[in-house]
DNA sequence: ATGGTAATGAGAAGGGTTCGCATTGTATTT
DNA sequence: AAATACAATGCGAACCCTTCTCATTACCAT
C-alpha cells in the first residue's frame, strides 16, 4: 500500500474549536489558523518553518515560537504527528488516526507513504522477543525518486 | 536475530594507522584517540559529546570540531554509522560491516539491535513498488524494556 | 631534517527550537 | 454584558548541537 503524500484529507470537515476544546485545548485564534493551515496545505508534512510562512503569506501575524508551542501542544494532544527526518528537523502532519511509514527522496525531498502489515507484524514479533514493550516505532526508507533518477541519468554523480 | 548493544566488539584487535590510512584518512592523533575511544567505549552508541567527554577524562587534548569533523570523516569513510536518534541528535558506532536496526528504551536509553531478513526484503520491495532507487533505511523501535517494566508496575501511569 | 599540505584547536557563527516576560486574549463569573 | 482570572501570545534573547573560519600545528614524503 503505496500513497502519494501531498493531497491533505479533506474527505472531513474542517476542524474547529469544538476539536480543540475536545482535545482539551483552549480555542485560539493561532491555534485555529494554525489547525487550518494544516488542512488546507498542499503538503502533507509541514516543518514548523513551513506553517510559519504560510501563516505569513495569509496576512496572520503569528509568532515563530507560538507555532513551535502549539505544534507540541498538537502532538500532545494527539492531534497532528512528529515525525524526526534526517538532518535534525521535525516536520508535522495530522493524525488521521491510520499509521502508516514514509519513504522519502534524498534529492528532492518528496516523500510518500506507505504501509505494511508483514513489516508491522514483524515488529511486534522483535520487541516481543526483546523484551521490550512496544510503544511505537518509525521507519524511514531513503531513496532517489523516478523522477530524480531521470535527472540523474548522463551525470558522472 | 536480537543482540545487546553495550558490550564492544573487542573481538578483533584494535584498529590503528595501517587502518585509517586504508580508509584514505592520515592517521594523526586525534583520529586515533577517537577511534580508540569508539572500540574501547562501554557504550556502543556514543555522541559527539560523549566521544568529547570520554577524551577529556582520559586527559586527551581535542577540540570538539575535531570530533565532529573526525567522526563525520569516519562515516565517509565508512568506518562507522551514523544514527539520528529522536531529539534531533545524532549517534556513532563503529560499523562492523553487519547492517542492523535498533530498538531502544524510552525510559532508561537502552539500545538493543537486530536484523530481520522479512523486514529488509519488504523493504525493498516497498521501494521498487513506489519507484524509488533505495539508498537506506532507518528503522527504529521504541518501547519499555524489561527492566523499566519492572520498576514501572505499582505506578499510576 | 625540511617543506608542503592537510589537520587541528578555539572561538565565532549558524540553524532550528525553546525560554522569559510583559502584553493580549479566552473562558468564566458577576 | 462587563469584569475577572489566568492561560496563551509575541518578541527577542537564549539554547543546543553542529559547522565554519583561520591562524597554528602535525603528518608524511622528500
Amino acid at each position: 500500500m503505496i500513497t502519494q503524500a501531498g493531497a491533505p484529507g479533506t474527505a472531513t470537515g474542517a476542524m474547529e474549536s469544538q476539536d480543540l476544546k475536545k482535545a482539551g485545548l483552549k480555542a485560539t485564534l493561532p491555534r485555529l489558523k494554525i489547525l487550518n493551515i494544516l488542512e488546507k496545505s498542499r503538503l502533507r508534512h509541514m516543518s514548523a518553518e513551513d506553517v510559519y510562512k504560510a501563516l505569513m503569506e495569509t496576512g496572520e501575524d503569528v509568532g515563530l515560537a507560538t507555532v513551535y508551542r502549539v505544534l507540541t501542544q498538537f502532538e500532545s494532544a494527539g492531534l497532528v504527528r512528529r515525525h524526526h527526518f534526517e538532518g535534525g528537523h521535525s516536520v508535522f502532519e495530522l493524525d488521521h488516526g491510520k499509521h502508516h511509514d514514509h519513504i522519502l527522496c534524498i534529492k528532492c525531498g518528496r516523500v510518500d507513504e506507505f504501509m505494511d502489515e508483514t513489516i508491522e507484524e514483524r515488529q511486534r514479533v522483535i520487541a516481543r522477543k526483546a523484551g521490550y514493550d512496544m510503544t511505537d516505532h518509525s521507519l524511514y526508507i531513503y531513496g532517489i525518486c523516478t523522477d530524480c533518477q531521470k535527472k540523474e541519468k548522463g551525470r558522472g554523480r
